[in-house]
Order: structure tokens, then C-alpha cells, then sequence
DNA sequence: GTTGATTTGTTCATTTTATGAACTTATTGT
DNA sequence: ACAATAAGTTCATAAAATGAACAAATCAAC
């Protein structure tokens, strides 16, 4: 689709943010010349555009940017039910959105997803000859073609080559990918790690996910299984797991273990907030588990840090806030289980994201194959 | 000093092993036509020559792969007193050694090299011409461009731009390293991962090193600190390290550690052997010392593996077999703590590895550079 | 103001790199 | 012997990138 230097070209940018002509070639190791080329054609493809013009010494420059209308992709998210599905712009803004029924063969999902399309698509009737791929977000093990989900329990899925169906009923290129894995490609290309290299998501919700990039890539594993921190041992000969072990990240961080011990603790918490609140108020329980959690995900952040010494970790949550005592243990469990020399030196910011993440995440995954193209040799 | 489809193809073959040119051709996503360029111009150089002739229907095909003799680079390992120095082939053999003085003083190290250099060469005549680099090896962090020692307690630097001093000495690229992400490049390049793109090299003797490759190429963390798993809690308020923490890898699974509690327990061990033997008669504090730092190695694994998801685990001893109850108990505990439908799912091997390792790693990391280069955008 | 310095970005002839199609070479199978 | 088959080469051509010269747009200084 489009040739290797352009692809360069539009990755570097969407790292870089806007870059000037001379800037990129720079960046790229190409001639001025090849970039005026370059440029060019994909300014009259409608993908680039020229933004500012930068006053110093000598002729200006103008920064090339990204057209924000000049592609779009759509993003399905089998997470929830019904199924969500967006329209985004080549900046992860959601231009359009729809649902549709979930279910869980894929056939039907396929013709869902051919029906509802065209919907999407009237709301915006310039995306139609920009629509560059779908991008479907599940939860589950995803080959590293992006195209068939090796295994999904919660959709009872084993082999199942959803990409394929998807693209021979709608005739757009289509890919799939792991919920948190496609949460980190979206942070990456839209979101607040753009100009990191090496990082890893961690997606806390009812359960918790993570995904790496490396060299500025998605890493995905030897079997598309990088990142599942959630079944981690953390409290050896802890709380059995509904995995088999014991003891995982799982039975004691997670959004849906949290609930679960405040319940077992008889306290009326639904939230994140309110058992902050109850903590706040010294409700010794509370505290308890707030401690036991934070302390656990502290504890394997810290692993993240000391096993890949990635440039940040970036802890996304829809619910909570996480300046409260749950935050707090987390922080210092983190800080006191990297070696002393590296403590502070890998920041841990955390990002309230809204119920689009998943949506979002998986039009990211269809742009991502756009800009980044899958791997080379 | 090679175009860049040439490193691919030298790439490609250091990767997949002896390959037709047709073969590399397709794999390469290149043309017959442009491969019987590239490969003439190897092969005139002396770097690539043709070996078998493989027979099936049609005109028979010639494997190309390296010529053993068609480069050579020297390793310097700092990790010794004498250090060693070594001539390596293409193919990781030692063609010549020497030794030299250990010293803490970059000049003087430099100085010293370059003294020692010419003795080395004078034992293989025809290297000279085909030296391609020189690698070191040191105990400590490095920076990306593997030219900064940017912090070594060993050796008791910081910030020390040892690879620029040796070259001006020298007057031959060079390039230094990590211990133990030397050591995985070496089995990348030479040893038993040459076709696995993504794996992680664990390094057990008196301290515990590790380093991954992520998508064929050495992953060294945002501040070179990727694979320092030896700091990492495994015994959440064990006993203290010297880093400052409790209950690190290294204070339990460690061959240092190993010995220290033998000894405390009033055990006379000098070795892993030793403590095998002991145990085997039945001796309750050996049992007790391999039991737990088997476990706590294997743990660290088992983390290993639920984050990462590598193709192989391979560690590498100079000491002991790894076949006796350590080997065991460290498998077992790597396989009770993945995610149970993960376990078995990444080979775990280990392999005894000579007192060169060091030398031919820092080699390795001449070749890998001359191999792979540095990372592109 | 005018002039010079400075830097961006374009143009174009040239070089480098890769391609496609036709061809040669070396073998197996019949 | 003769087709069938596949590897590897050759060569004219196309594609991609370069270097050098140049046009364009500004700042700074007098």
C-alpha cells in the first residue's frame, strides 16, 4: 500500500510528533532531496499535511504532522456486551461511534460487523475512501500474524481465525489483538508514551493486563503470552487462583479480588473509591487490603522494572483514583523493590482512561499495522 | 563498511544457518537477480563461501554460509584477574589467547591491549587483515551505544568511555558490553539460540546474570539494565543483600550464596558438586539450601517466563551439573508457578559452558556488531 | 532600506540498488 | 536421449536515493 520509506516517513512522525522536512531526513538518514519526494507524495495521498511554520535564522520551517482526517480505522471490542465499535481518526479521536450484540460465534460476528459498518460509516462519508483497517480488541491469546486467536476462554474460542472471516466479509484488512496488548498500542500511538522507545501498560480493571513495547514496537511474545503479569506468583502459598496456582497477582490486585475481600471483609464497598473512603476514615479492613493489594502490584511493577528496565510504566484504570493509600503502597512497594540505584529512575505515572479504551485501543491496532506495517526482518 | 542488504544477509544466515541463495533470496524478500549480486560480492570478500550442494529435482542448490576464516575478532573479558584475551572466528572457535594484567585504569587497559594485541595475532597470521573488531566485557552497565561503562562496582567506574580509548589505542572498532548480555549474544550468534528470535540467557556462577533477546536482537533496557534479575525480590523480607534490600535472587540461588549458607551451616562444600554429593547421602541442611534456592531460581524463572514469554530459557553454569536436586527442584518450582496451560510451553535448558565464556561473549559482541549493527529506526 | 548570512526546501542529472524476463546450467525421471 | 524441473546468471530497465546547484524565505546588521 504504501512503499517502506513512506511507511519510515509515518512512523517516525507519529514518534516524533511534527517534524520539519529537513528534520526527517535527518531522522530517517535520507537525503533532503528523497524526503521532498517522499513528502510530497504523501501530502497529495491526503495522510500528511504541512502544520507550523518555525521562524528562526535562515528560511522557515514546516512541520509536517499527520493529517488528522487523512485515514481512518475502525475498532471493535468484543470486551464488552454489547460489542462496541468506533470510527477513529488518524489522531485516536472517535469520530463515530456504534454497538452491536455480542456473541460469540464468529461467523455472526463477522455478518454483525458487516451490518453495522455502513451505519458507522454514514455519520462520516469522507471516512469511506479513508478507511484503512479494522482493528478488533478480545480478550485472549492472538498469534503474531494478528490474525487468529490461538485461545479465549472467555469467549470459548480455540484457533479461530477471526481476522480472515472479518476481512473476506467487509474487504477491509482486519487484525485482532489481546485487550491490554491493544491498550498499549493506543498509548503508544495517541496516548502518553508516543516518544517512548521501551514501556510497559499495565491495564487494571476487573483484571489485570500488560503489554511491552521494545525498540518502539509491540513485543508479543513467543506465543503472544508477553505481558500476563496477572498469573505471576506474588504471595507464594497465597489464595488459590481460578488458573490452579496460588497466590497470583490476580487473587489479590485486581479490581475483581479487591471487591472480593472487602465482600469477605462485610464491607458495603462497590468501588475503588469507596473503599479508599472506608480506609480514609480508618476502617482497619480497609486499610488491610488496600496494603495487600498495593503491596502486590508494587512488588510485581517491580519485577516489570528490575527484569526489563523499561523508560516508564503506564498504569491505566477506568475506575478509582490512585493518589489514595491503594496508589501510595503501590508506589513505595514498587520504590523498594528495585534496586536501590535505580529506584526513582523509572516513572510510574498512572492515566484514567473512559469506557472507549478497549474500542480506541482496537482502532489503534488496525493503524498501527497501517503506520508500522508488520515486523520486517 | 557493508551495505545494509549485505548485513541483512550475513544477518540472515548467522540466524537461519547455511541457505541457497534462492532460499535467502525469498526469505530476504529480495530478487535471484539482486541475491547473486550480494552474495558474489560476500564471497569475493572472503566472509561468505559456499559449502554443500544439496540435490533434489532440477539444478542442484549451493549453500552459502560464513566463512569460518572470513572474519575474526578479538574478546577481552575484564571479569577475570589475569584478564583473558581471545581470537575468534566466524564461527565463535578460538583460533589464539593470551592474558593480560588486570587493571582499573582505562590508559592503562588500553595500553595494555594494544601491547597484548600483536602477540595474539602473530599466533594466526591471516587474521590480521580480517580483524573486524575488538569486544569487552565487563561487569557492570553499559550504554546503547555500547562504548560508555556507565557505572561498574567492580571495577569501580562511572561514566568511563573505555570503547573510545581502546580504538584510538588500537585503531580497530570497538564496542563493550555487559557480562552477561555478552554471554547471550555469544549463544545467539554461536551457540545453541542461533534460531530462536526471542529467548532470555540466565547466567548462574557466583552471581546471577541475565539478558534477553527480543525479536532477534540483544533487548538492553532503557538504561541498560534489562535482565538484572539477580536484585529482584524473591523472599519478600529475607535476608539482606549488599544492594541495600532484603530477600533478593542473589542472596538465595546465588553460587556465592550457595556456599555461604553451606558454610554457616558448618558444611564442608567448595561446590555445587559438593553439596549434591552431601545431599544425596541424605545430609537435611544440603537438602535444605538446594531445596531453597532451587525454588527461588526457579521462581525468578517462572517470572520470567509469565512476563516475557520467550521462546527458551537457557542458563548457562560454569559449575556443577544441573541434573541433580537443585536442577530439579529450580525446574519444578519454574513449572508450578507459570500459568498452568503455559507450563512446558517454554524449553528450559541449561548448559555448562567453559572459563572462556566471557572472552568468546565479548568477541561475540565485536561480531554481532559487525553481524547486525547497530539498532536502525 | 539594502545587503549578507543563514537555513529550508526543490530541481535535476547521476549513481546505486533492485527487478523481470530470458537464458544457461545441472540435475532427476522416464 | 529427452523432457521436466529448479538454481543461478545476465542484462536491459525501473525504482529509489544522492549530491550539487539553486530558489525561497527569513533574520541581523549597518
Amino acid at each position: 500500500m504504501l512503499t517502506s520509506s513512506q511507511q519510515q516517513l509515518l512512523r517516525v512522525i507519529s514518534q516524533s510528533g511534527p517534524l520539519s522536512r529537513t528534520d526527517l531526513a535527518t531522522s530517517m538518514g535520507l537525503s533532503k532531496a528523497a524526503m521532498s519526494g517522499i513528502a510530497r507524495d504523501l501530502i497529495s495521498l491526503g495522510v500528511l499535511h504541512e502544520t507550523e511554520t518555525i521562524y528562526g535564522q535562515g528560511r522557515p520551517s514546516i512541520l509536517l504532522d499527520l493529517h488528522p482526517e487523512g485515514a481512518f480505522f475502525v475498532g471493535i471490542s468484543l470486551l464488552e456486551d454489547p460489542a462496541a465499535m468506533v470510527l477513529s481518526d488518524f489522531n485516536g479521536s472517535i469520530v463515530a461511534r456504534q454497538t452491536m450484540p455480542r456473541s460469540r460465534d464468529p461467523d455472526v460476528i463477522a455478518e454483525l460487523i458487516a451490518e453495522t459498518l455502513p451505519k458507522l460509516l454514514a455519520e462520516r462519508e469522507d471516512a469511506v475512501r479513508k478507511l484503512y483497517g479494522i482493528g478488533i480488541a478480545l480478550s485472549g491469546f492472538v498469534d503474531e500474524k494478528q490474525a487468529n486467536c490461538v485461545q479465549s476462554t472467555l469467549l470459548g474460542w480455540k484457533d479461530v481465525p477471526l481476522a480472515s472471516i472479518v476481512r473476506q466479509k467487509t474487504g477491509i484488512d482486519t487484525f485482532i489483538e489481546n485487550d491490554a496488548k491493544a491498550v498499549a498500542v493506543s498509548e503508544k500511538l495517541f496516548g502518553s508514551t508516543r516518544d517512548v522507545q521501551n514501556f510497559s501498560v499495565v491495564s487494571f480493571d476487573d483484571g489485570i493486563g500488560c503489554a511491552h513495547f521494545v525498540g518502539g514496537k509491540l513485543y508479543r511474545g513467543n506465543h503472544g503470552g508477553a505481558g500476563e503479569i496477572a498469573h505471576c506468583t506474588i504471595e507464594p502459598n497465597g489464595s488459590p487462583c481460578r488458573c490452579g496456582k496460588r497466590g497470583c497477582l490476580d487473587t489479590v490486585a485486581s479490581m475483581k479480588a479487591i471487591k472480593e475481600m472487602a465482600k469477605a471483609e462485610g464491607l458495603a464497598c462497590s468501588s475503588l473509591d469507596d473503599l479508599e473512603n472506608e480506609a480514609s476514615l480508618g476502617n482497619a479492613a480497609a486499610i488491610r487490603i488496600l496494603h495487600r493489594a498495593g503491596n502486590a502490584l508494587g512488588l510485581a511493577i517491580a519485577h516489570l522494572i528490575q527484569f526489563n528496565d523499561p523508560g516508564m510504566i503506564l498504569i491505566t484504570h477506568v475506575e478509582g483514583r490512585f493518589d489514595g493509600l491503594f496508589g501510595t503502597v503501590m508506589r513505595q512497594a514498587a520504590e523498594a523493590n528495585v534496586l536501590p540505584r535505580y529506584a526513582g529512575q523509572t516513572p510510574i505515572r498512572n492515566q484514567r482512561v473512559d469506557g472507549d479504551v478497549w474500542a480506541r485501543g482496537a482502532a489503534s491496532i488496525a493503524a498501527h499495522n497501517f503506520l508500522i506495517g508488520p515486523s520486517p526482518n
